[in-house]
DNA sequence: CAGGTTACATGACAGTGCTATACATAGCAG
DNA sequence: CTGCTATGTATAGCACTGTCATGTAACCTG
């Protein structure tokens, strides 16, 4: 009986939201529904309200991640794989800071576990590589250390994007960070600072 | 000839922020100014609008943080009391998450250097000891040093406070990071390791 | 004590997210 | 194919936000 939402309209109101973003214009409820070419009333049947909106967008910039790093083809080291794995994710939020923001917004409350749980799965699937490979250590957790890299390079990130640090920061410390870790994890220093060599720089330009 | 503004004010509006922020209230201007026994112009003359205000929180806030870091009693091992910084760190950030937040949003646009400036100096000289001492290299950047621990605390932290891992993740990892880094400085992994013992936990109980 | 300058109070304005109500439309029952 | 019903959407208003123009009163200087 009931007449179906719309789901052209509910992409484009996260589209729209993503581009708005990204223009780092103010993303607004009536903005939004005046340039998606509905009502206000529309954010709330498909999202419950603005909040809800923010959710979906997060959801899409990591489900928009996760196939960005898992379409990435392996090579035969699986250290320089995981280093390659961690240019894309620090290239992916240095190109679009503002959703990236989004995706770690405090004020976004508990989330589906598919949403941050399939982007980090990529990084254990790398991670176990490495152990399989023999490079890090039989007993190394693989979800611990794919926690520990994710960690350093999301505060890099992190205080690239509020300015505290800067992008040539990143760059220049990212590499030793990784290979410390690596280390810590088993591998032979001298083939962990094998692996990272050519994989920066992080980013290629300004935007 | 004019009349002078009245400092008081300013720091009840500050302090009232801060409460607020603490208990997870809204703080809006009107609040504010109700609360502060004046109009809500009064913080316009004295920080030119609610950003200027937030501006005001941060520095106070890296100002109390980096006063608390410096009080802290050396002991005779300097990697010891490096890791009782970051410690004392990240008691700091997960006892007041919303204060954190406050210091290291992007909305807050370049701050005084002597912001945070002053709290990551306190850090450098802390890694700077080390370096004295002989466990760290002595071909060792202070500076670069002192920013890649910062960054993986700071990493860990955020990822708490926005609650993508659990606190007991921080307190399992951070010490083995920092195991990991330290020996990356050049120290001897053993003392490292022996360094980090009774240092956790990060935290004593849940707020 | 007078003058001018400034902090602070009041009120209005544009904008925000949200929601109660009215309407239109799509889908199924007959 | 018709009519009912359930649902998405439009409209308008509410309470709230930060900001600023105006007015008043207090202060310091001369």
């Amino acid at each position: 009986m009931p007449k179906t939402a719309d789901p052209d309209v509910r992409d484009r109101l996260i589209g729209l939201a993503a581009a708005r973003l990204a223009a780092r214009q103010p993303v607004s409820l009536r903005g939004l529904a005046d340039a998606a070419g509905t009502s206000t009333m529309a954010v709330y049947t498909h999202f419950g309200g603005m909040p809800g909106l923010w959710h979906a967008v997060r959801d899409a910039a990591f489900a928009t991640l996760a196939q960005e790093l898992g379409r990435m083809s392996p090579t035969d080291d699986p250290v320089t794989d995981l280093m390659a794995t961690g240019s894309a994710y620090v290239t992916n939020a240095l190109t679009h800071p503002d959703l990236y923001l989004v995706m770690f917004d405090a004020r976004g409350g508990p989330d589906h576990p598919d949403s941050a749980g399939t982007t980090f799965a990529v990084l254990v699937t790398a991670v176990q590589r490495a152990i399989d490979a023999g490079r890090f250590a039989a007993s190394t957790d693989a979800e611990g250390a794919a926690l520990e890299l994710w960690a350093m390079t999301h505060g890099l990130v992190m205080l690239v994007i509020t300015e505290a640090i800067g992008e040539d920061d990143l760059n220049r410390h990212l590499p030793e960070m990784a290979i410390a870790a690596y280390a810590g994890f088993g591998d032979d220093p001298v083939a962990a600072r094998r692996s990272v060599i050519g994989i920066v720089p992080f980013r290629q330009r300004s935007p």
